[in-house]
DNA sequence: TTCCGAAACTAAGATTTTTCAATGCCCTGC
DNA sequence: GCAGGGCATTGAAAAATCTTAGTTTCGGAA
C-alpha cells in the first residue's frame, strides 16, 4: 500500500532500529512519513517528564501530517521494534494536492483516519479498567493466526494510562486465565472473543 | 469568526435547547456544523450503553467533517446548553474546497485542530488521578474573567472518565480547598495558577 | 557454562476510586 | 405553601490501582 503515488517525486525509505527515535515533538519538519513495517509510537512529553504514548502507528498509517499546516510535529515517534517508513516532503505532497483532486481526497481521509483513531484511543485505551484496556490493546494488536506481538510493560503502561506493575498484573492475570497464551518473549496466542467480552461490549 | 466564507451558498442557522440532538451517531449524513454559540458534545455511545463525551465543542468548532469523506456521522453530537449552530452541506464545501486553495488549506486546518483537541483529551482528560484531570477540564472551561460554568455531574464524569461520584467529591475538593468558589449554580471563579499547578506541569 | 544486568513478576501496604446508600437541595406542579 | 422528582452531595465500606521493594526470569557477555 502507497500514501501518495505520484509520478515524479523522490521518496527515499528509511530503516530504524527499535528504539529510535523518528523525529522529535517540537521540531519544525519539512516531511511526513509513512509506516512500511514494523510499529511505531507516538509519545506526548509533558514538562514533567511523564509521557504518554497517544497513537500506534502501523503499516500504512501516516506520521507528521501536521507539518502540512506548518506545525511543528505535536509527538515525538519512535520506532517500537525494526521499522522501515517513507518520507515524504511536504511540498511535494502539497503540489500533488493542488494537481490531482483524486490524491487530495486521499489526504481527507488520512485526516479522517487520524482522528478516528484518536477516537478509538481515548474509548478504548483510556476507558474502563485495567483489563477492558488491556483487552482493547490486544485487540488492536492481533493480526492474523490471532497472534500478537506485545512490548516493554513500561509502554504498555504508558499506552494504556496505567502503571508498569499494573500492566504487568493484568497481563499475568490474562495468562492465568487462559485469555492468551505465551508463546515466546512478549509473543501470545489470542483468544479473540473472549478478549472481546473483557473488553466490554463494544470491541471495533 | 466565520467557517467558509462563500459568496452564494446558503446557510442556515439553528437553535438548540440544551439538551436536544443536533445529529445521532450512525446518521449519514449530508453536513458539517459550526458552533456559533454554547458548548457541544460529542457523545460516543458504546454498545453495552457507556458512554464517553470525547470531546465539546465550542465556538468557532466545527463537528461532523467525518461527512466531507462520504462517512456516517462518528458521535452523537448534543447541546450542553442552549446552542446557536450553522449547518453547511458537503456538497457546497467540496465545491468551494475545489474552487479556491485558500478554503481548500482551511478545510486542512479544521481536521488539524480536530486532531490536536483529541490529543488534548488524551493527554489532559484521560492521563494522572481525578484533580488533575478535574483541574484540565476547568482550565479549558475557562472563559474571560476567569469565570467558569459547569454541568451536570454525569456529563463531568463523562468526559474525565470518572463516575459521577468521584466527579462530585473532587469539585467538593476544589472547592473547600480554595482553588474554586461557586458563584451560582455550576458558575464558578477559578484560581488559575492554582489549578495549572493541580493539573501538573503541562497545562497548555 | 557462568555471571551480570535489565526487565518482568510478585507481594504488601498506602492511596485512590468506585460502589452503595442515605441525605439534602432546587425546581416544578399542584 | 406543599409535595414530589431529579440531581447533587456526603459518607463509609469495598475494590482497584499505585507505590515500594524484593524476587525471579531472561538474554547477553565473559
Amino acid at each position: 500500500f502507497h500514501f501518495f503515488l505520484g509520478p515524479c517525486i523522490h521518496i527515499p525509505q528509511y530503516a530504524f532500529p527499535g528504539g529510535a527515535t523518528i523525529y522529535p515533538a517540537g521540531e519544525e519538519g519539512d516531511s511526513v512519513y509513512t509506516v512500511r513495517r514494523g510499529v511505531v509510537k507516538l509519545v506526548h512529553f509533558a514538562s514533567d517528564g511523564a509521557h504518554r504514548i497517544v497513537r500506534l502507528l502501523r503499516q500504512g498509517s501516516v506520521a507528521g501530517l501536521e507539518t502540512l499546516v506548518g506545525k511543528a510535529y505535536a509527538h515525538t515517534a519512535v520506532a517500537l521494534e525494526d521499522v522501515s517508513v517513507c518520507r515524504i516532503a511536504v511540498d511535494d505532497v502539497q503540489r500533488l494536492d493542488r494537481e490531482t483532486p483524486r490524491l487530495h481526497r486521499q489526504l481527507l481521509e488520512r485526516w479522517y483516519a487520524s482522528v478516528r483513531d484518536a477516537d478509538h484511543w481515548i474509548t478504548g485505551m483510556s476507558t474502563g479498567d485495567a483489563r477492558a484496556r488491556m483487552a482493547h490493546l490486544l485487540l488492536f494488536l492481533t493480526g492474523v493466526e490471532e497472534e500478537c506481538r506485545l512490548f516493554s510493560r513500561e509502554d504498555v503502561g504508558a499506552v494504556l494510562g496505567l502503571t508498569p506493575e499494573t500492566a504487568s498484573h493484568t497481563i499475568a492475570d490474562f495468562k492465568r486465565s487462559g485469555l492468551i497464551v505465551q508463546k515466546a518473549r512478549n509473543h501470545f496466542h489470542c483468544d479473540l472473543s473472549a478478549l472481546r467480552g473483557v473488553a466490554g461490549a463494544d470491541s471495533a
